[in-house]
DNA sequence: AATATTAGTGGGTCGACACCCACTATAGGT
DNA sequence: ACCTATAGTGGGTGTCGACCCACTAATATT
C-alpha cells in the first residue's frame, strides 16, 4: 500500500564534529511520521500515567476495567467479564480475587448454574471507580494539554471509530 | 491467542433466560469515554501489531528506532542515541550490538574521542529500515481502516501536537 | 451412568521494558 | 599528576501483561 509518503528517511549529513550539539533532540522524523508510531508511544504514557495512579492504591488497570464493567452491565458471571473484557479467565480470576478481598467487588455462586460465579460491584467499589474516573480525567488533562476541548473531542471520536473499526482484535488491557 | 472471539452470531445467543444477554459484548461505555483509555488500549494494539512484525525479523522496537535515528541523523556516538531516544546506555549497548551483530549498522570508535563509539547505518540497514517501515504503514493501514485519508492526517497531527507538548515526560519507546 | 463440555482456580512460563550498579577506558580541569 | 566526569559494557533486578496447563466442580448430552 504505502505509495506517497515523504521521503522517509532523508539523510542529513550530520553537523557532525565538535558542535555536537544534537539539534533540540528530536525524534526521528521517520518515527514520527509514522501514525503507528506515535499512537503507541502516546498510547504509552497515557497508559503509563495512569497505571502509576492506580498503583497508588494498589490496583492496577484491570481492576479498573472490570469494576467499570459491572457498574455499566451489572453483576455478571466471570466468563462474561473474561468475554467482554478478552482478558485471560485465569487473570480475572486472580483480579477478581484482589478486588473481593478489598471489598469493592462481591462474589456468589450463581444458583441457577453453580459453576458460575457471579460478580457485584459493592457501595465501596462504586466509590472507588469514582475516583479512579476522576484519576483518569486528570490524566487526560495532562496529556491532551496542549489540546483544547473542541480538538479533544475530535481526537476521542477519531480513537473511538478506530478502536470499534477493525483496530480491534484481541486482548489488552 | 486467547479468546479471538468474533462478536459475531458465532456466540450464542444465551437463551438462558435472565443472563443479561451481554449485548454485543461491548466494552463498557465509563471506559470508552476515557480518552486515556482509548489512547492506551488503541496505542497498545498498534504497538502489539508492529511488534509481531518486526518480531518475525527478530526485532524488536528499539532496533527501529534506532536505525531511524541514524538514517535521519547520521551517523552518531551511542550517547547520542541514548539522548535522543531516552534510552538506557546500557539497553542501547545491546541493542547496538545485536544491529551490528546483524551487519545493520556499524561501529567505530570515534578518533577525536576515543570514549564514544559511533554508530553508522549500513546500506542492508537501510534496506531493512525501507522494509520496516513499509510494516509500520501497513499496520497503520490495518488500525485505521475506519479512518479516511483526511481524518488520518488529522489523526496524525493532532498525536504529534500531544506528543511534542506536555504529552511527553519520561522514556519509553 | 458415562462422557464431554463449561466455569473457575492455582501455579507457573515468557518476553518486553525500564532500571540500576559496578567496572573499564578515556578525557578534561586544575 | 591527580581527581572528576563522561562513554560504553555486562550483568543483573523487578514489573507487567499475555498466555498456558492441569485440575476441580458442576452441567449437558446421549
Amino acid at each position: 500500500m504505502a505509495s506517497e509518503n515523504p521521503p522517509s528517511a532523508s539523510e542529513r549529513p550530520a553537523p557532525e564534529g565538535s558542535a555536537p550539539d544534537l539539534q533540540g533532540l528530536e525524534l526521528p522524523p521517520s518515527l514520527l511520521d509514522l501514525s503507528t508510531y506515535l499512537l503507541s508511544r502516546v498510547g504509552r504514557t497515557a497508559r503509563v500515567r495512569l497505571a502509576e495512579r492506580l498503583a497508588e492504591r494498589g490496583l492496577r488497570l484491570w481492576d479498573m476495567a472490570v469494576l467499570a464493567s459491572l457498574a455499566d452491565f451489572g453483576p455478571q458471571a466471570q466468563r462474561d467479564l473474561v468475554r467482554r473484557l478478552s482478558l485471560d479467565p485465569s487473570d480475572l480470576a486472580k483480579v477478581a480475587d484482589q478486588l473481593a478481598a478489598a471489598g469493592y467487588v462481591e462474589r456468589a455462586r450463581d444458583r441457577a448454574d453453580r459453576r458460575r460465579v457471579s460478580v457485584s460491584i459493592t457501595t465501596a467499589g462504586r466509590a472507588l471507580l469514582a475516583e479512579l474516573d476522576a484519576q483518569a480525567r486528570a490524566v487526560q488533562d495532562e496529556v491532551l494539554a496542549p489540546l483544547d476541548a473542541g480538538e479533544r473531542q475530535v481526537l476521542q471520536s477519531l480513537l473511538l471509530r478506530v478502536h470499534r473499526g477493525a483496530g480491534e482484535r484481541r486482548t489488552g488491557l
